[in-house]
DNA sequence: CTCCAGGGAGCCT
DNA sequence: AGGCTCCATGGA
């Protein structure tokens, strides 16, 4: 066991880890704090939070002074990598569009930022989420971990990494389907066993033009135009893709009105372009801030009643 | 009871 | 290319 910290003034800009960790980008970090999706923590709490990177456990959490971590290695890099804690992301989130809604969301949410997180949990979580809300993802990929994960002792505690994709192949479906994953079973076995069997894998998303790759990664078995943009964003440093789920095609008709949404690639460039520079930034604090946006206004009632 | 969730595959024209 | 229909499951 070693322990750690990444000193606050170690990395530029705002940095809020709950806000990164729980507005649906990454589904494989656990709060430690006993609480669940139906008993949220507070805002600007500063629980433990616990993953598997690079074979290593780590649990971190934030401070005033910095990013504290305790882990089975060293997982500086690691960290500093999956949250953006470089000059690129403060400067990104620095360009966020003038717009009002997308103030109001920065405004809200200072210190989201986007993650880069591993690519194989990343792409079988996304591939789980059509149709799914956020919470019951995270309960879907806790639940695959635990039955086809690598179990790491951690401070008492077994702690699982995400399945390789080799052990995903071999899954059976109806297992799979017992763990809830419905008719998304089979997706998950078609796609592991691309990537277990290198017919599509990474090293083919990667190093080209955004709307190549989104065209590639929907190669893979239940990754559609949102799903391979989820991909791209959250794993593969893409700051393109702009998912275009429910929530963000609902706030394209109220605060764009005269972006007519016919075909996903059409409505891509054109909310991309109102996004610019860097439009996977802008729709996160969006994505997130419209989810919350309602608990929002009655944190203020209370607040001012 | 119905409706919806960070949609996509398969099939048809 | 663009438009159906079906697909599991759980929470509100």
């Amino acid at each position: 066991m070693e322990t750690g910290a990444i000193p606050r003034s170690s990395y530029p800009g705002p940095f809020d880890l709950q806000a990164t960790l729980e507005s649906g980008q990454t589904f494989r970090w656990r709060r430690l704090d006993g609480r669940t999706y139906r008993d949220p923590a507070p805002r600007g709490g500063s629980a433990w939070y616990r993953s598997v990177l690079d074979g290593r456990v780590v649990a971190v959490r934030q401070t005033a002074d910095a990013l504290e971590w305790r882990s089975t290695g060293d997982p500086t890099a690691a960290l500093r990598r999956v949250f953006g804690l470089d000059e690129s992301m403060a400067t990104m989130i620095d360009s966020l569009p003038g717009l009002d809604v997308v103030e109001a969301a920065a405004d809200a949410f200072p210190g989201l930022r986007v993650v880069e997180e591993p690519f194989f949990p990343t792409l079988v979580s996304f591939v789980l989420s059509a149709q799914m809300r956020v919470e019951r993802i995270h309960s879907l990929v806790q639940g695959l971990a635990e039955t086809y994960g690598t179990a790491h002792a951690f401070e008492g505690d077994q702690v699982h990494a995400f399945p390789d994709p080799s052990s995903l192949a071999g899954a059976r479906e109806s297992a799979l389907r017992d763990l809830g994953l419905g008719y998304r079973a089979p997706y998950v076995i078609r796609t592991a066993s691309m990537v277990a069997a290198g017919d599509l894998t990474r090293a083919d998303l990667v190093d080209r033009s955004y709307e190549g790759a989104r065209e590639a990664a929907t190669g893979f078995v239940g990754v559609g135009e949102k799903v391979a943009d989820c991909v791209l964003l959250f794993s593969l440093g893409y700051t393109e893709p702009v998912p275009l789920d429910t929530w963000i095609r609902s706030a394209i008709e109220d605060h764009f009105p005269d972006i007519t949404q016919a075909s996903y690639a059409a409505t891509s460039r054109a909310i991309r372009e109102r996004l610019a520079p860097y439009p996977g930034v802008a729709q996160t604090y969006l994505f997130h801030y419209l989810r919350h946006r309602d608990a929002l206004r009655s944190e203020g009632a209370a607040t001012h009643s």
